[in-house]
DNA sequence: AGTTATACCGCACGATCGTTCGTTCGTATT
DNA sequence: AATACGAACGAACGATCGTGCGGTATAACT
């Protein structure tokens, strides 16, 4: 076999922080261990981290990671959708159907890792909080964009859209899952629907 | 001094006690140290878990003071209202203030206890499931109430109602948190208020 | 063919984890 | 006054944490 050439090593490196991802969407980013990540890989410890340098580079690839899985579960299925109202009910659609998913076995990783950081400086916590926000940003993005379409009253909030949107499936979805109702996810999408105006 | 009266050894339990919800709301309930916590209270470890036996019986009384605290803040000033409608409405005013206090410096201590426990299974989840589905009812059951009251369209399913203002609650105050936006929590209580067909 | 780079390993480190001892000491009961 | 109880302590345990060091084997480059 020829040397492990880039390719080789960037795949190795995303095998690791995918294999992270999972496991962290059940035990958190905080609870991620090297070591038990390593004993997943039948890997050495010094090994698996001396790819990262240090354990907080491991997470917030991880954390990078999954906000990629999320885009691709929910923005990038929807992206084609006309923008304003349409595009909004499209990704609400996937965004219900990737929470119904088991792309994180755990739950909503953006949502776990923000109950685990909000209360903690650093660059995690800013990592994440700027994921959230550039996600509110697109949502408000559309929302103004049916605003101006006449699809959503002149007097609502776009931002109060964006936000209600987001709390909906993220306390949603962990209110479902800790629960263990099965109607939840539905009830999410319901009211996820009446936030932009359908039923 | 007489001898340590049963008061006292409550109030050495309880004061152990408080000091760890304070903790675990930032830290989380699974990042809770007896070290850290025998620290802070400048006692020993051995001195501190004594008291308890082991971590998760020290944990499973954080959890019940915490829902204590809850509803200290959140039912018993509403409880007085009338049933349905207004005290869905004096809840809904309760909840905000209460999350926008500082009483669980970390944010929503049963929204953190969902998210670390919904994927693992133990008497915490359960206890936290069960805290949650009793929360959920008594929501569910002023929103009987007050469709029998005409206050709510016959067509809403009252359990709906309940899950999506704990949804909204929840999600929300993560989301306020982690985004550091002041007007979040305006943003919640609009949408609950919404939800119960005011504005 | 020899050199160099590096991915990975085994191993050990200091720290901290939860827990378990044996002990001390103050108080209440007898 | 003697005894018993229980709260709290210091110390130590085995385990696991993240991290660093030295060695090795492999593959690319000269």
């Amino acid at each position: 076999m020829a040397r492990r050439s880039l390719a080789d090593v960037a795949d190795s490196r995303t095998a690791v922080v995918e294999a992270a991802v999972d496991l962290a969407s059940v035990i958190g980013l905080e609870g991620l261990t090297i070591g038990r990540l390593a004993t997943d890989l039948s890997m050495s410890k010094s090994g698996l981290i001396g790819r990262f340098g240090d354990k907080e580079t491991l997470q917030r690839a991880v954390l990078q990671a999954a906000i990629e899985r999320f885009t691709a579960a929910v923005w990038e299925p929807a992206a084609g959708a006309a923008a304003g109202l349409p595009r909004l009910e499209a990704v609400i659609d996937h965004w219900i159907e990737h929470l119904r998913s088991d792309t994180f076995p755990g739950g909503c990783f953006l949502t776990t890792a923000s109950v685990e950081y909000d209360a903690r400086p650093g660059p995690l916590h800013d990592d994440i909080a700027a994921a959230v926000h550039r996600w509110l940003t697109v949502l408000q993005h559309d929302a103004t964009t049916a605003q101006a379409a006449g699809d959503l009253p002149p007097t609502t909030d776009p931002a109060d859209v964006a936000f209600q949107l987001y709390s909906l499936a993220s306390g949603g979805s962990v209110a479902a899952r800790i629960t263990d109702d099965a109607k939840g996810l539905d009830r999410v999408r319901t009211a996820m629907r009446r936030t932009i105006g359908l039923n």
